[in-house]
DNA sequence: TTCATGACCGTAG
DNA sequence: ACTACGGCCATGA
């Protein structure tokens, strides 16, 4: 396993609830600003494994990214529970619910 | 070792 | 707002 993934997998697990990160933001921190798809695939192969806030990470432009419908459907309810507003089309207002570490 | 595969991103039209 | 394209790079087969 290499430094970014354990790295990219901290970084997640250190997104307050109420927050979101984009892949590409969580790249950069990790170390490897054009690791966004890495990170991705992170999110989909160790979510589970790691107990990461997966619904916590969207994209650049704040939308879900998600295939499978019901997925998406889960991302939206998790984070309106915590607080964080999704629009029809799924996507969340980074302006305000964005979490930047620095 | 090579090769295809993405829950991506930025730019351009 | 939406599509197309090229670049990206850690995995697993």
């Amino acid at each position: 396993m290499q430094p970014f993934t354990e790295k990219t997998i901290q970084i997640i697990k250190e997104i307050p609830p109420g927050k979101v990160m984009s892949y590409g933001q969580i790249a950069v921190q990790a170390g490897s600003p054009r690791g966004a798809r890495q990170v991705a695939r992170i999110l989909h192969s160790l979510s589970e494994k790691h107990e990461l806030p997966w619904h916590r990470v969207v994209n650049a432009e704040g939308k879900i990214m998600l295939r499978d419908e019901e997925a998406r459907h889960a991302q939206t309810v998790f984070l309106q529970t915590e607080g964080v507003e999704v629009d029809q089309s799924g996507k969340v207002d980074l302006k305000r619910f964005r979490h930047d570490p620095n």
